[in-house]
DNA sequence: GAGAAAGATTGCAGCCGCTGCAAGTTTGCA
DNA sequence: TGCAAACTTGCAGCGGCTGCAATCTTTCTC
């Protein structure tokens, strides 16, 4: 009764966290491209063919990332008829935030990506997988709420959601790059919030 | 006189054009991962090593891939007082256009990026490169306007276009996908006037 | 128009990311 | 305790990509 995952699920998670840590503090001490898949898994104690059942790629080990997938508790007090915007930008970074781990790997992870735009770019790519996950979340509420239903008018309820996570998405995306621009901010919702923000003074003023 | 351009430059443009072609006919035949580069070469007839003097990955040869660049003659018509988020919209599309270049090959990338994810990731992350150079430029122009400078308070010009580029893209990113889902919208242009209704219709009723 | 300089192409050897397979080991469950 | 499912591992191999040094082609200069 003590252990309410299995032993099996343990150790999954636990060569998971070594391997991801591994790879990403070789990477800061020696650049990605000096760091071997070998070497990394050297450190985890496990083999290299092990290394490449956990990750399918050496980037996304060193930047730990995995599936993205939106916990139903997220959409508790989501509602589409208000501050659809910020809402929708909350969910894209809780997404983001749970699959990537917070605890210690986040300010190695901000460094890492700093340092190497090769996996900036491997980042950023992963969060157009995120963005389309919110996409269809987005598209459900928004076809099943009457206000939109009237208000859309001609465009359905995916073309719309679409392009609100994309508008939705502006302030994350920024913040990614403040986070990359700026060292001191640590906390990416601290970020947020200043895009967020930002983003309205910025539609105001373009009307 | 009658060379503008010498003939090293030309042959060099030739085979250019020769590789991608290559590469993306070849794709298109029988996917990606069965098309090894020393085929692509063949077909050029160039050596495999010097397919790697012309693009520096397989993926950016089958999508012709090449530095981003702004000719200064689009920024002639540019004031950032006026109907900002679309002129950017456009600017983003011409350097991406000019560098894609247009020709047949354009229907062939549609349905390169349509049939392979891998690729448009690729595609997608190559658009982050444009949006980096775009905001520059608008940033400049943002610096000098004095009606900027008092409007947008407390954010820096840098700050700013940041954020206007990230609006402004997104009816671009909806192109892209648009002409993926879409198969019939050749142009991408036409995409993008919808894009861009799209666009204020939701920041409308978004407020 | 010859010869030097600059640029492009090529083969070769080799590293390394990544994969499929088949055998071995560990964990879960009855 | 014994079987099934999950996980690990070694091995052999493909193929993308690189540096290097030799050769060939275009351009420049006088």
């Amino acid at each position: 009764m003590s252990q309410l995952i299995s032993l099996r699920e343990r150790k999954r998670t636990e060569t998971w966290v070594a391997l991801h840590a591994a790879a990403a503090e070789l990477t800061l001490a020696h650049g990605p491209e000096n760091v071997p898949v070998e070497e990394i898994a050297a450190r985890a104690n496990v083999s290299q063919r092990t290394f490449f059942n956990y990750f399918s790629t050496k980037e996304d080990a060193i930047l730990g990332l995995q599936e993205p997938f939106i916990d139903e508790v997220w959409l508790d007090g989501f509602s589409v008829d208000h501050d659809l915007l910020e809402q929708t930008s909350r969910l894209l970074m809780a997404v983001v935030h749970s699959t990537e781990g917070g605890e210690p790997s986040a300010s190695r992870r901000i460094e890492v990506v700093r340092n190497y735009p090769h996996l900036r770019q491997r980042r950023f790519s992963y969060f157009l997988r995120v963005e389309q996950l919110v996409k269809d979340a987005v598209a459900e509420r928004i076809a099943e709420s009457p206000r939109w239903q009237s208000a859309a008018g001609r465009h359905s309820a995916d073309e719309t959601a679409r392009m609100v996570v994309l508008v939705a998405g502006a302030p994350m995306r920024y913040a990614f790059q403040e986070s990359i621009n700026e060292p001191t901010i640590d906390n990416q919702y601290l970020a947020l919030e200043g895009a967020t923000a930002l983003l309205r003074e910025v539609l105001e003023e373009i009307r």
